[in-house]
DNA sequence: GTCTATAGTTCGATAGAC
DNA sequence: GTCTATCGAACTATAGAC
């Protein structure tokens, strides 16, 4: 029974793993079950026992499970990084670039509308809550320390994130020998130069 | 002879601003040709009166004729500014705010190399002509005259590009006053205190 | 758990009437 | 220039054998 259940939910992260990658890097619609039975090595009839509710379901469970992921890893380097602003951004962005990020704004205004309306503002309540939230905090709390001058946390962390996508893709043209790590750094620098409060 | 001529190509304009507005807002595969004839009022079999080569063509139509205008519009207000840097940025980002700037990693990773991965490298060309290199020629003139420090003007474009794409959409979910101009702003005052050489 | 076969849709595109 | 009608291909999903 154990074994069973085991290999169950192994062959269903599998499935996850697969429709994940592909969901992310092409979009909901481009993306066909016969494209992720293909990358299982599986024929398109056969997804629809690991996956029986379709794929409208795999792709909110992928996302689901996407989001749970973020929110975990956020939180985790957040708690063991150094108290100070720099260096919990710092362990931000070296988590986010290490998850191969998401374009957060096809899946707002692309995938989700396509499943429908009320989904995207699901998707959009997960996102906040998975990746906008903990980093908000962060700012917050930097702020009640006093280390930030007033602004707006959560215009700020779309910047981080919509940077950081933006630093992978660079890196990933590589016509330029700056890694996306060491360039989300110097554009943490950057930023709290501006933010940061000058007595 | 003079007004069909007219009337042909104002008929096709029509469907390329149609076609676009959809492309643009939810990517090249979920839009079908239905959805681009329903906003013209006309049956799908009408379109290829217009487009006759199909909707890969029609993409590449929109594409190209998009990118012109970009870089007919960002020529224009970067010569009609004040010959500073900051004067120039604020009125290249007023510009892209006005034209509901386009998700262009979506377009290059997920639309383009759904036509073909040739096509995909010539978007990638277009987008770097007409986007990048007129703010690069900005950056690069500045750099001349001493007025910022070392950088590389490919990676700061792209963070411009980047956050102006995330400013419009912030502002249109409008949860907060700030609108994309002004907060384009802040994000140029910000960068220009990172990048402005200090004597 | 995976297969073959296929039903039911939707889409891109063409043909031909008007 | 737009229509109706339709073809062929691709896709989601189901049924049933193994």
């Amino acid at each position: 029974m154990t074994t069973e259940t085991f290999e169950i939910s192994h062959s269903r992260a599998r499935v996850l793993d697969a429709a994940e990658k592909l969901f992310m890097e092409r979009g909901y619609a481009s993306v066909t079950m016969r494209d992720i039975a293909d990358v299982l090595g599986v024929k398109q009839a056969a997804l629809y026992y690991h996956a029986p509710n379709g794929k409208e379901q795999l792709y909110r469970e992928v996302v689901a499970r996407h989001m749970a992921h973020q929110r975990e890893g956020l939180e985790k380097v957040i708690a063991a990084a150094a108290p100070e602003l720099e260096a919990q951004l710092g362990a931000i962005t070296d988590w986010l670039v290490e998850q191969a990020p998401v374009d957060l704004m096809r899946m707002v205004r692309s995938d989700a509308v396509q499943i429908s309306d009320t989904y995207a503002e699901e998707l959009i309540q997960q996102v906040d809550q998975a990746m906008m939230q903990p980093i908000i905090k962060v700012l917050r709390a930097a702020q009640a320390r006093g280390e930030v001058r007033r602004i707006i946390p959560e215009m700020v962390v779309g910047m981080l994130l919509a940077l950081t996508n933006w630093a992978v893709y660079f890196d990933s043209t590589s016509r330029f020998s700056v890694s996306s790590k060491v360039m989300m750094r110097q554009v943490i620098d950057l930023m709290l130069n501006g933010i940061i409060e000058r007595n």
